[in-house]
DNA sequence: CGGCTACTTGAGTATTCTCAAATTGTGTGG
DNA sequence: CCACACAATTTGAGAATACTCAAGTAGCCG
């Protein structure tokens, strides 16, 4: 069953769309009691070398997660928003593997793995469901790869709102993540993304002011990312 | 149980280092008849659309998979060589979401997905250690982005023949992929790759003749590349 | 109202890309 | 076994994108 019936007080200020879950949670509800976790801008939700022990799903709000190498270099390995899955990166680990913050006021829910994994003998289905989420994380992250290794730095910001967009089900909302999140996720410098963002706004796909950010025709940005990539 | 052993025929040419599995499959052959596949290099393993029904144990050889996005770019997302596992992309989906083709002779060893969770029921260890496997691919792509993100083309390039060599376990190999699939994996142009190699040699760390590499010193190289992350 | 951080903008530079051509290696057929 | 066609790689030169550094602006918090 799916939670979207659960969040029944939400404000009619910022109209919540349906909230695709990456896991269906309620089974292990029944057999655990799944704590709540809230969270302040600029909160670390767990930081690389902690024990791993939970995989955590966003109720509200938006988190990144960081690569550190060892040399110093850092690395914004994505965003999450209501309805997905934090932590899967560290299956297997015994430690958890990345940063994560959260960017804004958050809520998450915890899914304590160990005990997960023991709701989840004798049904099948609730493991392979975890797999599968894990996998649909492989396939996410191979979809940034294209739009990083195929788009110019102004269609890797268009591909980038029209995702979050998507996400949020909205063509108007606030970026909660820096330029410099932005930036470091996309592979390019945050004078480049702010720059990106002048660039479509003279062009009349979007409307910004600081992290206010209004899609003025989605599709047309769309067509315009896939354009770029036909021109060869 | 590592199926190290089961390989006592390598040849004297090629030693063969210390395979590490991505997933052990000896619990799955007890019930399972493990069907073998080799393929020429040009061979598809499988294509994007193809109804998803196994996942592949690469033994010997190498392959790519492929991500083609519906205007046309197109983008290596890996590569998989002995004892790493094919398919796992597209778990959860009805489909296998990108092709994968061999890039030399290679064998590769079947496993039919929904039998492998038929066996993983009742054996909570094997389908978490699958979730794991799948989790660390997850973990390999953000090592990636982290190098894409933070590294100049040269760096890449060095980056990629050090966790070439470390995968082969020796110091000189030969590439079975050419440069524009090196390339496109690495997010730069085929010439870009090709001068990195160039530059490199030129450099004293790397020796290369076409698809030949030997890493004259895998210590400095490694020193090399992070040498350029720190300056900042 | 400071002081701070985040963002924007400008100018010059550097890296990487693009396009073209030359070279090398490979496989095939005579 | 050689000649030839083809594919992959290399190299060069100029152009373009994105970076770097620096300065200025704007919003936010205390």
């Amino acid at each position: 069953m799916n939670l979207a019936l659960a969040d029944c007080h939400r404000q009619a200020a910022t109209p919540m769309p349906h909230t695709t879950w990456a896991l269906d949670v309620e089974p292990f509800r029944e057999h655990l009691a799944l704590a709540r976790r809230k969270l302040k801008a600029g909160d670390h939700l767990y930081r690389a070398g902690q024990p791993f022990n939970a995989l955590y799903l966003v109720h509200e709000g938006l988190l990144k997660s960081c690569l550190l190498s060892s040399d110093g270099r850092e690395q914004v390995t994505g965003f999450r928003m209501r309805g997905e899955l934090l932590g899967v990166e560290s299956i297997g680990l015994e430690t958890y593997g990345c940063d994560v913050v959260a960017l804004a006021d958050t809520e998450v829910w915890c899914l304590p793995y160990y005990a997960m994994l023991g709701v989840c003998t004798g049904n099948p289905a609730l493991q392979s469901g975890l797999t599968a989420a894990v996998a649909s994380e492989v396939r996410r992250d191979h979809g940034w790869m294209l739009a990083i290794g195929t788009l110019a730095a102004e269609r890797r910001v268009a591909a980038f709102l029209l995702n979050h967009a998507a996400h949020c089900g909205q063509s108007q909302f606030v970026l909660a993540m820096g330029r410099a999140d932005i930036a470091s996720f996309l592979a390019v410098q945050h004078e480049t993304v702010t720059r990106a963002l002048a660039g479509l706004a003279r062009r009349g796909l979007i409307a910004v002011s600081r992290r206010q950010i209004r899609l003025l025709d989605a599709n047309a940005l769309r067509v315009w990312v896939e354009d770029g990539a036909a021109v060869h």
